[in-house]
RNA sequence: CGGGGCGUGGCUCAAUGGUAGAGCGCUCGCUUGGGGUGCGAGAGACUCCGGGUUCAAUCCCCGGCGCCCCGACCA
């Protein structure tokens, strides 16, 4: 059997299916799969058609769930003058390390070289933005003067750089896209009801509509949002057993009004700085997706962010039999957009059925239906699924025998969209029960340090009472951080209560979300 | 910025101190079609760059550049 270069070569984790090795598989497929790459620019990515529609359908959920909590889309300059961002002083340090500076304005061509014009120096370099915080609240001093212009709810779907030392494709890039939403308030509690209210948009988001379960809570001070008085977060459990941050929510305070120097007038008629927020989420949850369902034979998306949702095969041998099988295709194709479902007929001549299978497969189209003779001799549809739960013991081949069924026409047709509702829940059932198998609640430190060095790691909940410094102990010795500090509501049973700190034994009043991180 | 690995047709990789070969992909023809059809023909490479050793370097040595992986930094 003769396959693809690409796949001829089987990553060692398919043989070796070590956690550490699995992450890699992960970003192998996410380049097999056509999703990204990285471009010729250092460590910035190029995101294919395939994986640009996933994005766009994330953005879409997003947006309507920003619109109907009441938020507007804007957009503000990409360059940011240097003396903005030196305002507000944490957040110039937290971001000084990481940041693309323009100095000059024209090119010059010197003895056959193309160099920057030293005659076109700026007079003060400008920040590409690397989060916009400094730049809109500039403009919001001009709008904000009465508690009238309050609250000011405002979005924006844009691109930041993050000149980083490291880059993973999706996870990390010096460019990525995102959207931050940036809000003023004219009190503390409106603030923070704010945050909140964003931080549950975005895990109803991870968990309805990508399929992953995530953690609400708080950071610690050493993970918190440079300038931030206040960070909220959602993590996930990816496959190779390391926590992945999926959005974050910011209470931002006074601090950034006040470098802008942003006051209002409230009621009284005295003048007041206003409490802002920020949030937002990146393309790195397109990374968190393919992490999360991906499987070894590719990528695996749920129904609600699949691209195309069902893909149909035409089966022919003869000319009329191509005519016959492509004329039903497209019927069947009709029917189902007509409901609403994204159809894509893969009419491609001179490619055997089983490569495109292959293909859709490997591309996690949740849905393939075949049209071949037989169906049309008796009227029916054959429906094979992209994936079905684990059964202990079966062989590839009886799953994929299990994944297809057979039913006529009508039935078929009817079934698509109930199937996708159901595989949407599956597949946050499935990920649910992964991230609890990988779950354990710890009291000592040999039992921790088994689970991270022996037993593959996960989430850990264990007391925590300790300094910046002893986090940073654990660390070292464990490659473990606090990925958050839960919110109550978040802990498993089994994990609440008070206790004493795994570390220093100091009493704790709540458990902690322990992991490895990316 | 440290530690490791690698640079050979478009892709994935072989091989050899005497200037290269396969699979896939691509083009053409036939064949085939419910899980990666089969056959034939064809196009396509100054073996990353610079220097050294040698009669002779893609191979050995030194330097550079680039890429990948692992750490520190971070969404």
């Amino acid at each position: 059997m003769n396959k693809p270069a690409d796949q001829q070569k089987k990553p060692a984790s398919a043989v070796t299916p070590r956690a550490q090795d699995y992450a890699q598989w992960y970003l192998d497929v996410i380049r097999n799969a056509a999703l990204a790459e990285h471009s010729p620019v250092r460590g910035c990515m190029v995101i294919r058609p395939h994986g640009y529609a996933i994005w766009e359908k994330m953005q879409r959920e997003l947006d309507d769930r920003f619109k109907a909590t009441g938020h507007e889309n804007a957009y503000f300059p990409l360059f940011i003058p240097l003396s903005f961002l030196a305002q507000e002083e944490k957040h110039a340090s937290g971001f000084a390390k990481e940041c693309a500076v323009v100095t000059h304005h024209r090119l010059k061509s010197i003895d056959g070289q193309i160099v920057p014009d030293p005659e076109s120096k700026l007079e003060e370099p400008l920040v590409v933005r690397p989060t916009s915080e400094t730049i809109i609240w500039a403009q919001y001093k001009n709008w904000i003067q009465s508690y009238r212009d309050l609250p000011l709810l405002i979005n924006q779907w844009a691109n930041v750089v993050r000149w980083e030392m490291r880059t993973r494709l999706f996870l990390r890039t010096a460019e990525f896209l995102w959207q931050e939403g940036h809000t003023a308030h004219a009190t503390e509690a409106e603030a923070r009801e704010e945050v909140a209210r964003m931080l549950d948009v975005y895990a109803d988001f991870a968990e309805n509509v990508m399929a992953v379960p995530v953690v609400k809570g708080a950071k610690t001070e050493g993970e918190r949002f440079a300038g931030a008085l206040d960070t909220v977060c959602i993590e996930g459990l990816m496959q190779d057993g390391k926590a992945l941050q999926m959005g974050t929510s910011h209470y931002l305070g006074q601090n950034f009004s006040r470098s802008a120097d942003v006051k209002f007038q409230n009621r009284e008629g005295r003048l007041e700085y206003v409490y802002a927020t920020s949030w937002g989420v990146s393309t790195r949850l397109v990374g968190a997706l393919i992490m999360t369902h991906s499987d070894d034979a590719g990528l695996v998306l749920p129904p609600r962010l699949a691209p195309i949702q069902v893909v149909i095969v035409p089966i022919y041998k003869t000319e009329e039999e191509l005519a016959r099988t492509v004329e039903e295709s497209r019927k069947v194709a009709a029917e189902l957009r007509a409901q609403g479902v994204a159809v894509r007929v893969d009419e491609r001549d001179g490619m055997m059925p089983g490569a495109k299978y292959y293909e859709w497969e490997g591309k996690g189209v949740p849905l393939r239906i075949e049209v071949g003779p037989k169906d049309l001799e008796k009227g029916s549809i054959c429906i094979a699924r992209r994936f079905l739960s684990d059964i202990p013991g079966e062989t590839p081949e009886q799953q994929r025998k299990r994944r297809k069924s057979f039913l006529p026409r009508a039935e078929a047709i009817a079934s698509i969209k109930p199937t996708l509702d159901a595989m949407q829940k599956e597949l946050l059932e499935k990920a649910r029960a992964f991230r609890a198998s990988r779950t354990r609640v710890i009291d000592a430190l040999e039992a921790y340090e088994k689970f991270f060095k022996e037993e593959g790691g996960g989430f850990a909940w264990v007391h925590w009472a300790g300094t910046a410094e002893q986090e940073d102990e654990m660390a070292k010795r464990f490659e473990t951080s606090v990925r958050c500090i839960p919110f109550t509501d978040q802990l498993p049973a089994e994990a609440r209560g008070e206790g004493k700190c795994i570390l220093t034994g100091k009493p704790s009043a709540i458990r902690v979300l322990m992991s490895k991180s990316y």
